[in-house]
DNA sequence: CCAAAAGTAAGCCAAATGGCTAACTTTCTT
DNA sequence: AAGAAAGTTAGCCATTTGGCTTACTTTTGG
């Protein structure tokens, strides 16, 4: 993926990935810790784990045999960042599109608007 | 994908489909004006279309033979507001958790931090 | 020093993703 | 009525993704 955003929605796009960043909200925590509520096998969450890390949303220290994993602030700011500012952007003009809509779905009386 | 943040942030992954956010974010725009600017074939474009539909980001209406393409609200406000929670949580222990990776780190002293 | 604990490594497989072409439909425009 | 314009459908293909097992390494507790 070629940017910074591409690999981090990438990464939070899956349910397993995004619930270990939610624990790890709350605190750092081993491998084995960040498993335990998972239902697969280990080697496929440490996959997941190693996406986290190679987006550098998830550092992680090994101290004996344990690894701790923690949250990197930067790329959760970077991206809500761009999402204010999609936002701000067609927020400012939104009561035109929905008129503009209105407008269009008028005109077109009996047609398809889906699929 | 299982809920709304999966499918959001899963669509949101791609470059193409990012830039037709940040193209409709100034404005509604045609099928054919979206595809313009990228250079892949009009069905694999039409398909992260497609994609941006199903997952609420974009609507459309068709009149004529042109369909027009417009942002909707709602995913990106909620996948924000998913963002800014967990910020929230892990920020008011930010310090905290630096003290204590540093106090880790400090301990390992000659061993393997990544990998 | 030996066995359990905690990760890692390697490789296999099915399904999903992202790209293509070719052919077809519907709606203008002339 | 004919042809261009704007999508749409269908099907092919390569790569990536997410899951599994089996086997291995490194610590650590007894």
């Amino acid at each position: 993926m070629t940017n910074q955003l591409d690999s981090f929605f990438g990464a939070m796009a899956d349910p397993t990935r995004r619930a270990v960043i939610e624990r790890l909200a709350a605190g750092p925590a081993s491998v084995s810790e960040l498993h335990a509520p998972h239902k697969m096998a280990l080697p496929t969450f440490m996959r997941h784990l190693k996406v986290l890390e190679e987006t550098g949303i998830v550092r992680s220290i090994k101290k004996g045999r344990v690894r701790t994993c923690h949250i990197e602030a930067a790329p959760l700011i970077e991206a809500q960042g761009w999402l204010a500012w999609q936002r701000e952007i067609w927020e400012s003009r939104l009561d035109r599109l929905e008129v503009l809509a209105r407008q269009i779905a008028q005109q077109s009386e009996g047609e398809n608007s889906d699929t």
